[in-house]
DNA sequence: AATAAATTGATACTATCTATCAATACAAGC
DNA sequence: GCTTGTATTGATAGATAGTATCAATTTATT
């Protein structure tokens, strides 16, 4: 009832011959919860039980399956997200720097035609936007 | 005459109050040179009169000027390459990891949507797509 | 429950990148 | 082209992100 949509473990990991473990649960929960995203630093501290160690494997695991994406904030430590698998759309505010999911309905349409024009299969893609968004706290400030 | 399109350094660092520097001078034209892009480490190995944190340094200041863009490859260290302002599409090769400018006449078109139908104001963007590049020297290996 | 194999956590380690600060190089004015 | 104020540099040390190792534990399976 409280439970957004939820990313199918199982399935993700089942699929490549993973165990779904205790950490593994508890890490994916936890991004789930932050969709806005969170540093490795943070998970771990909110996570004390489990270690360092399986935080960073348990991320890396993610990454590769393309359930996560890490985005790099100059200055700060990366920020892990979950996203829709495949789907690699943000946009990111360079003054406060929230990052939002993008919601573009000409995006997939438009991307097939670019597809056409490059060689070779385009197996996924990225598209992160900078913007100064409207109702940024930093607005007008500093 | 075996000098390609310049990156107009005296331009972007004093537009900024930044001084043209030997150091900055040489990371530039290595930066240039190897277009295909290069770690923090081997442009440390290969300007061995440049101090470590002077690279580190140079390259943010690059990064932020927004002539430079740093790829991460998952595994391994970040790639350093330049790119023109603003224009941040490459495709990145899933097999083999090369990276190639993407030249799709559409690309720009597919911006100017997005930007039409989200709010605030855009001022920048990346755009990677991964493929199966063609001529790829692990395709069909392994 | 017993078993084999994957996973974990602790530790130590590597690598990337940053802070500090005295010495140096740059740009501007003479 | 010499002087001078200031940005920049290089060396060192340190912070932070991420990885390797390996004995102990958990998982899925029988």
């Amino acid at each position: 009832m409280a439970m957004k949509q939820r990313v199918n473990l199982m399935a993700i990991l089942g699929e490549r011959g993973y165990r779904v473990t205790v950490p593994r649960i508890m890490i994916a929960r936890l991004l789930e919860q932050k969709h806005e995203g969170i540093t490795a630093q943070a998970l771990c501290e909110e996570l004390p039980s489990v270690g360092r160690a399986t935080v960073f494997r348990t991320l890396k695991l993610f990454l590769e399956a393309g359930i996560l994406c890490k985005l790099d904030t100059m200055g700060g430590s990366p920020i892990y997200r979950f996203c829709e698998r495949g789907h690699h759309h943000h946009s990111v505010c360079t003054m406060c720097g929230a990052v939002e999911e993008l919601r573009a309905t000409k995006v997939e349409s438009l991307l097939r035609a670019i597809s056409d024009e490059i060689p070779g299969q385009v197996v996924g893609h990225r598209i992160d936007l900078y913007v100064d968004c409207k109702n940024c706290p930093r607005n007008g400030k500093d």
